[in-house]
DNA sequence: TATGAATGAGATTTCATTCAT
DNA sequence: TATGAATGAAATCTCATTCAT
């Protein structure tokens, strides 16, 4: 019997339910919200829900992936049309400087992507997969980056390209996660983060 | 007539729960840990827990409280015996260099720690009392070693001390939560860090 | 697509809940008896009961409100055959006079009933709604029929109606409430009360 | 070894908490107010409460003997200073009329009493008590007043005493239930009864 | 596929009572 | 006697998941 809905239409639904989802973690935590929540707000029925997804787990485990997916794509296709290495750090920096902190919901989504990772910290099997796409997608790319700017002659050779990676993402990392106190002076930070970062790469 | 039993005893008694709670906190989690766990790891009764705290929530928060106070105890009793700003600062970045975070110990507690803040961040409250402690005692600690060392002639005078000090435990919390990554190369980060931030505070 | 159960199977299960309950309440009292105890009795899980009902409060009360209304309904309806007011008011007495009182199902009730008052008695809210329940019900109900004794020249004038409303029910309540005691001459008392009562309301 | 405190100490003491007690089952009910609620209030240690009582059950009923034993005495007396059973029903009629039903504390210990009635109603071997004292206590006293009256040719002789007794006794709390009621006109009631109640006896 | 009623294990919290001091 | 810390059974309510329709 061939399947009586499309694929298309599967993956719409798909979507919608992980939408739903990302905004009742954002708003309640991962822990918090509830699988009636999320038929509430998406108007999916629980069991519509569960013939989608096994648990409540996966949904949370799919909307990270997606989300990596997305930020991933998104950053390689602006990277592409940046002509040098210098450049592309300082694309990576005005990213994030340009991100609004205040609004509820980025700082929700902060929340739950934090909220996740320390979740999956318990979980040797998730904790192996989070840590080869971290390397995979984040490491790499901006390991490659050092690397092309050190053949290109803008960056100092001594650099090590990982461990400038490791540098540049704790950094990220840890300011985003400063935001969840009160005037936490995001914008000063990070500025001084890439001064210092972009003095310390170049020859 | 005296008191059935001493303060003494009672906080001996509570410290034993705290103790407990951080152990099973740290095992599970703050909200999959459950009051039946810390009975259990702790042989202490569950009316006896509460006869101590009011809820479970008030054991994550003494918990985190008691922990800030502690670490901040450590941290200004020994900066106290450093003789500049350079040798604190110094003094700092060793602190954290020197912990073994491939310890069970110490990954459960960083993890517990950083799930408390996530949770507390979604209480206006609690979040306003986490602000107000983190400024009074880290902020402050680390922005006057940078005034010290601003008057002493040791450092740069066009650093803000307030900028400096979220740079730096946004860096030290960014390099943490990144250890729950497998094969993070934890400590040439922090000694890339540290090379840098030096660098850039001195004169 | 049409609901999954209709409405009357609905209607059905919320009753198989508050006849359970009523039992549970009627054999340990409001207070003692537990949800489980209603799980046991009715067969219902927890999880369904709760699905209809938001708390044992609500159970509580609805029971109560369905109660009134049966009561008032089949009075009302039995009262519209009655010719004049004398008949009716004799209707009334009529009516608690054949109660088997001796019969553990009408006990139990009378006590639940007369719990729930109490209860409610403590709980602002509650009792605004019980009081306009008695007034709009009962005391209307009896009231009535004083006044339409009143116009067709049967009653004494002088009557006050809601006075006569409140103490009929008072004398109901009063005597229902005795029936706990051992050896209360029920019907006696009633017979009595009857015979008093109908000289007094007679011009 | 002869006793350490004196009957008269321990007199005291059980009725500073019998007090106490009755405060609290007053504000909360008997079922929700706890043991804790008369520590705090009374002041005196939980051991010290169950040194005297065996129970929290065990107050509640002494509370009740105790409560009732006062009634009986302060009606007896001032009934004996009445000149002819006439005179007695009026007193009678007239304590019930003048007490201040709309203090908080007169409300609360009416419903503390009729708690305690219902829940006897569900224990054989208090209900038999309860049954017993108030024959002994109240039925009998007011039908002796009826024999006296009837005797001395005040009453009428077709008057069965005990079932006027249960009469009585049945208004009044028939009465004194309903102040439970917001607006109940409680004054009125009474008086009404009061007048007919003695149209009724009188010869 | 979609629905949502049903399930029941399990979570937090309360509180009468005991008992060592 | 007096104390109040300790106990632990038991209560209410939640919620991820299942499954008949």
């Amino acid at each position: 019997m061939p399947p009586i809905v499309s694929e298309s239409y599967k993956e719409k639904k798909k979507n919608e339910i992980l939408s739903s989802a990302l905004a009742c973690f954002a708003k309640k935590g991962f822990q918090a919200a509830t699988i009636d929540d999320i038929v509430e707000l998406s108007g999916i029925s629980k069991g519509a829900i569960y013939n989608y997804f096994k648990s409540k787990d996966e949904i949370y485990l799919e909307l990270m992936i997606k989300d990596t997916q997305e930020t991933y794509e998104i950053l390689t296709k602006n990277l592409s049309t940046c002509h040098c290495a210098i450049e592309k750090i300082n694309y990576l920096f005005d990213v994030y400087l340009s991100v609004d902190v205040s609004s509820k919901d980025w700082q929700g989504k902060t929340i739950v992507h934090n909220e996740f990772k320390l979740y999956a910290a318990r979980n040797k099997e998730l904790m192996e997969t989070l840590s080869a796409r971290r390397n995979h997608f984040f490491i790499q790319l901006f390991a490659g980056i050092i690397k092309e700017g050190q053949e290109s002659g803008e960056f100092n050779l001594n650099l090590n390209p990982e461990t400038m990676a490791n540098f540049f993402w704790s950094m990220i990392d840890g300011v985003f996660f400063q935001t969840i106190y009160n005037d936490y002076p995001y914008k000063e930070v990070l500025t001084e983060m890439k001064q210092l970062f972009m003095e310390k790469v170049k020859v």
